[in-house]
DNA sequence: GGTGTGACAATGG
DNA sequence: GCCATTGCCACAC
């Protein structure tokens, strides 16, 4: 067999996706709910890639569509990517907008309206 | 093509 | 129980 490397490359290719991934599943997320970006990560195939999850978040400015980035927060609920929105108040008020309680720059009952794609769409729907 | 980074998460002291 | 450190993986320079 030829092991082209370019074939492989264009495999990895696919990984590229990994950002708009990321948006697609940030879009699943139901109204009020919110979900931090382990989850994401986890739901993607890459728990350990949280990380990935909120750079793509930085790039969701890149997406076409717009990305409810609002509803991504982090494991202990708070807000920390506010301040990459147009204010450092948007976030907050989007989620409190959807009934989603913010106090002190942190959701509550974060575990409560935790929406985890993993568990919810149970599956890899590609 | 190597280095740095980053809106995190888990672990250790 | 809080602060510091490490791991992680993909993208930008």
């Amino acid at each position: 067999m030829d092991m082209n490397p370019s074939l492989n490359r264009l495999q990895k290719s696919d990984h590229v996706n990994f950002f708009e991934m990321v948006y697609e599943v940030a879009s699943l997320i139901p109204f009020g709910r919110v979900t931090n970006y382990g989850a994401i990560a986890r739901y993607l195939g890459s728990p350990q890639s949280s990380r990935m999850v909120g750079w793509a978040m930085n790039s969701c400015h890149s997406h076409i569509d717009s990305v409810p980035a609002h509803r991504v927060v982090n494991r202990n609920g708070l807000l920390t990517g506010k301040m990459h929105f147009q204010g450092p108040t948007v976030m907050q008020q989007l989620l409190e907008n959807e009934g989603v309680r913010v106090e002190d720059d942190k959701v509550v009952d974060f575990d409560k309206i935790f929406w985890d794609p993993s568990k919810e769409l149970s599956a890899f729907p590609e």
